[in-house]
DNA sequence: ATACCGACCTGTCAGC
DNA sequence: TGCTGACAGGTCGGTA
């Protein structure tokens, strides 16, 4: 699933492409899992309104809906999608194949299709009605000050840590393992014993993974797909995540991998203390 | 209050 | 070929 580099380059490639379009009507599927509001109010919410700002908020795409001279009109109204493991937008032409999963079309006023297509169904989709706020803080616009104070006291495991959503909004399993890789700390390690300079380290190479990452439009694997349905993403090199067994970039250590809380935790024994 | 752990789903891939 | 099991970018809610 996309982490916040990918969702950066979705809600990106989206704005650019549909940005002031008008949602004309709303059809959505059988499968409800997807769904965090009902189904009409949805429906109800979209037809009609324009799209205004679409950008990233962690992991969130958020759509600002406008609707010109609609009484109605519920105010500052956002269409909020979380694309969980395997979920995608996309822009189709409306003679395009629907493709297996999708669970929701909008059809615009341009002509073409704003698809929600996701096959696990782990993604979400909703509306609401007040500015929506992710849970924790924005890896990339959190200072240095407030980023060391979320680990203060937390026993968890740093890498559990910095996947906390309440805590930061927007890492994920890939760049977890790639900015401790970078900042030489193991992913084990209690998140209050990184010490002081430990964290400077993290922080700056968190900034940095993730900047790459969105430079390079997002690490690509297996489902990722931009907002145009093209594939093949241009992927930065990871040093640590899927390599076990491969030999560390800096030492030749072989990468290794163990199970943090159920996830994927890769790491060189020799590199990172 | 925190922190693990399984559950939620489908698809893919390696190994037999 | 086909079967089986492990694993996948994420979050929840229940439980300890």
């Amino acid at each position: 699933m996309p982490e916040l580099p990918e969702v950066e380059t979705i809600a990106r490639g989206l704005a650019k492409r549909v940005t002031g379009d008008v949602i004309e009507s709303v059809w959505i599927g059988e499968r409800k899992q997807p769904l965090l509001s009902p189904a009409r109010e949805i429906a109800a919410t979209l037809e009609g309104s324009r799209l205004a700002k679409i950008r990233r908020v962690g992991k969130h795409i958020a759509i600002d809906l406008e609707r010109d001279g609609r009484k109605r009109a519920p105010e500052h109204a956002q269409w909020i999608v979380h694309l969980g493991m395997t979920g995608k937008v996309i822009v189709a032409e409306s003679d395009q194949q629907v493709e297996k999963h999708t669970h929701l079309i909008a059809k615009l006023a341009s002509g073409r299709e704003l698809r929600f297509v996701d096959p696990r169904m782990f993604g979400k989709l909703k509306v609401v009605r007040e500015a929506f706020q992710a849970p924790g803080r924005e890896p990339l616009e959190i200072n240095f000050e407030d980023f060391a104070k979320l680990f203060r006291g937390r026993k968890t495991p740093i890498k559990s840590a910095l996947l906390n959503q309440k805590l930061l909004s927007g890492v994920g399993n890939i760049y977890a393992d790639e900015a401790l890789a970078r900042a030489g700390i193991r992913p084990k390690r209690r998140a209050a014993a990184v010490t002081r300079a430990e964290l400077r380290k993290l922080y700056d190479a968190l900034q940095q993974v993730l900047h790459e990452a969105i430079a390079a439009g997002g690490s690509s694997i297996n489902d990722y797909v931009d907002s145009d349905g093209n594939e093949g993403f241009f992927q930065i090199q990871h040093r640590v995540y899927g390599r076990e067994g491969e030999p560390c970039l800096t030492c030749k250590t072989p990468i290794k991998r163990i199970v943090i809380s159920g996830r994927s935790a890769h790491y060189c024994a020799k590199c990172q203390k």
